[in-house]
DNA sequence: TATGTACCTTACCGTATAGTACAGAAGTGC
DNA sequence: GCACTTCTGTACTATACGGTAAGGTACATA
């Protein structure tokens, strides 16, 4: 969907892109993060990237899609830390490993921009635009089916009882994920952070014992 | 904090405003809320509410303060209409009207704005504007407060009972709330957001029934 | 009725915005 | 080496932006 050039080498004919597209949509999503869709200029994505706006506009064509394409770049990467999570074979040290990652992640250690970015910046979008509303809706989707299945496969494991259904499991913790964003853009610490996860976890342990 | 006009007559001088502030502030709100803050300009608003930009700008001051203004305005008609729910005796009854509350408000019939005001417009801006995000901590801590005291008051009167911890279950609540605010905008139906609802208030039965 | 005040309206200002035309440079395949 | 393709850099356009100057007007007090 979107062009790539640090994997693959097409062997196209002329001069080859003198910059990392993957590079790039690390800065640009960072200066999005920070402002917001709209709140960003096209020159802050230039100053930002080192690129002149010509290299942009060539690249990714207009804003928008410069936009879905650090979308896609950010939700990609999103998706591997998650995974690398779930493959920690004991529920809670995922489960903490993924909250963790989360604080981490929204309330980073140099003064960059805090929450979740596609929380910060497309769901203001959302409102009048149907196709970034769709790339969120199916990021919550994805989201959602990823923790019932790592619920799961604790069950089928035998670290939950057997009886257990894992969906509310999946909806404590998913809600959590995105209070952790909110709370992270609204200024809290990352102490206060890290309780409510603790806080979340005790609650889903509570849950899955209660409900065997 | 902010002007009044509808409610007092403060018995000026010169000529009185040929509009009403909170009706205003309304469509502002509004236009806001569909748009984002960026997003929104100000020959928008002033379309939006009929008045010329001198008269927007006589009144509230210039964009930020007339967006901080209609961020007032909608929060103090949430705290209002979540008092009306918290009053309701019974607490299923009374969280139910919550729920359902939000989900109108999110989600409205006409094709207005989708998602909670606040959590599409200032969280975007909180993270670069320290004014927008105290407004939105103290809001959260505010919801929260009132949350754990309804719990606290269905305890004392016996609907829960005695030992159970109100924390958790407000915290529940709140993740909900925020949630419904985010699935809202993502383009989810009403009824989708009725069922996730649903489950919360579950779950939040399950925990309170089992942590006695 | 006189007077002061705050309103409404039109027109405008300087700047920032998204996006582009064009010329030149640089690398690749033949 | 040559031709072709794509990138880079500068300068630019048209429009939209937030905000305002200034004159006229309606109302309440006195």
């Amino acid at each position: 969907m979107v062009q790539k050039n640090s994997a693959s080498a097409p062997a196209t004919r002329g001069r080859p892109r003198g910059f990392d597209t993957d590079q790039v949509l690390g800065q640009v999503r960072d200066t999005f993060w920070r402002y917001g869709y709209a709140g960003t200029s096209m020159d802050q994505l230039s100053a930002a990237t080192g690129l002149h706006k010509p290299s942009l506009y060539g690249a990714f064509g207009d804003k928008k899609r410069l936009y879905l394409a650090a979308l896609d770049n950010y939700l990609a990467e999103v998706r591997a830390e998650f995974a690398e999570a779930f493959a920690i074979p004991n529920l809670d040290d995922s489960l903490y490993a993924l909250t963790q990652w989360s604080i981490d992640k929204f309330m980073p250690a140099d003064d960059g921009a805090t929450g979740c970015f596609m929380m910060n910046t497309a769901m203001t979008e959302a409102g009048e635009d149907p196709e970034i509303s769709r790339v969120v809706r199916e990021s919550m989707e994805s989201l959602e089916r990823a923790v019932v299945r790592r619920f799961q496969k604790a069950i089928d494991e035998g670290q939950l009882p057997a009886g257990v259904d894992p969906n509310p499991l999946a909806m404590i913790l998913v809600a959590n994920h995105y209070e952790l964003s909110g709370r992270a853009r609204a200024g809290y610490s990352r102490a206060e952070l890290r309780a409510l996860a603790d806080r979340t976890l005790d609650l889903i342990r509570t849950v899955a014992g209660v409900a065997a």
